[in-house]
DNA sequence: GCGTCAAACCTAGGGGCTCTAGGTTTCAAC
DNA sequence: GTTGAAACCTAGAGCCCCTAGGTTTGACGC
């Protein structure tokens, strides 16, 4: 009988396409299996269980997310990085919602010390920010109110959230507007209690 | 042997406490039979089969949500409601990290008939816009501004994806802020091309 | 060409979950 | 007390995860 000719990087590339198709919290081993035209027991030779399946997608994920993201941004400034960065994020999670998912579980810190794409997305961002003269801790709430947004929203329309007529690009694009506004205005912003 | 006098009600109700301890995706109905002490299959009387159970479970979340947020804007404008509503949204995500995801579920329409939440949570919200005087369009955006950042900062939170040690708290009464300014100034931010 | 050995793949089977079919028990109302 | 519906049960099929242990393939050295 031919065989497949499988390795751990393969089984996991095929995972997070499979992910894409089917959500990442359908992605089954028997399911990849028949993908693969194998056994199940045969993927347990490259991948220890579902959850370090699942752990790898989520690695080859931010990975990948954090190329798409470094290469939006090179080369850009001020409110073109953020228009930049905001429509690769976007962008990646539509079109890679089952890796997006996968983006966004935790690691056990064995898996986190394989890949340095988290400290990336992170430097990335607040590199983004930079241009904004805002201090460590505000700079982190801002951080915090990108990520918030970024997320939230792309979540909410790959999941079919948004049910009303207007255009969901035309929306997003808006709200970075804003979002470049309130950045460029941080501290006028601030209110005393 | 003693019953235990269950009805569809309860059922669900004990599926949300589940749910909010377990994870809604680690909802099941053996588990729940477990919890209830009684067999698997004496919840297929009450309750379809496990995507109705989760069904029931989103809407019972979803009127819950809308009743709390309806009770924390009542009487309060502007700012003073923004943050009530805010408030009262992060603290059903944290409090409630089962129902809250389940609120994110697309209900088919005849689960979607049987309740009035979402388009009251809806109304909620554009009622707590009016304060800022947009148009349509403009109103449109800034509840998927909102939502966005709401839903997505909520998210993360619950998920452990805040990893600096910046009070969460503070991040989320200055992201208010922030888009508090941000709406008052709707207009200054847009940007033509 | 032939043995060797690791990697790739397999069958068999246990345990958990969902769900159906069909039977029994409880309880309230007559 | 009988009756009928609601609540609950056992039994079992099908799918999924995973392990144990065996077989096949293919590259490499002799």
């Amino acid at each position: 009988m031919a065989r497949a000719g499988l390795s751990t990087e393969k089984v996991v590339a095929a995972a997070a396409d499979l992910a894409d198709e089917a959500g990442f919290d359908h992605l089954t081993v028997s399911g990849l299996a028949r993908r693969l035209d194998v056994r199940d027991a045969s993927l347990y030779s490259h991948v220890r269980n579902l959850a370090d399946l699942r752990a790898r997608v989520a690695v080859l994920a931010i990975g990948e997310f954090a190329d798409r993201i470094a290469a939006a941004v090179a080369g850009r400034a001020g409110k073109d990085a953020l228009a930049a960065f905001a429509a690769a994020y976007r962008s990646f999670a539509v079109d890679h919602p089952g890796r997006y998912a996968a983006t966004r579980t935790q690691l056990d810190p064995e898996m986190l010390a394989s890949t340095d794409a988290p400290a990336r997305t992170i430097a990335l961002t607040r590199a983004l920010l930079r241009a904004y003269g805002l201090d460590e801790i505000d700079e982190t709430d801002a951080v915090r109110l990108l990520r918030g947004f970024f997320h939230g929203f792309a979540d909410l329309e790959v999941n079919g959230a948004f049910l009303h007529g207007r255009d969901v690009s035309a929306s997003w694009d808006r709200a970075v507007d804003a979002l470049h506004f309130t950045l460029t205005n941080w501290h006028l912003s601030k209110e005393e209690q």
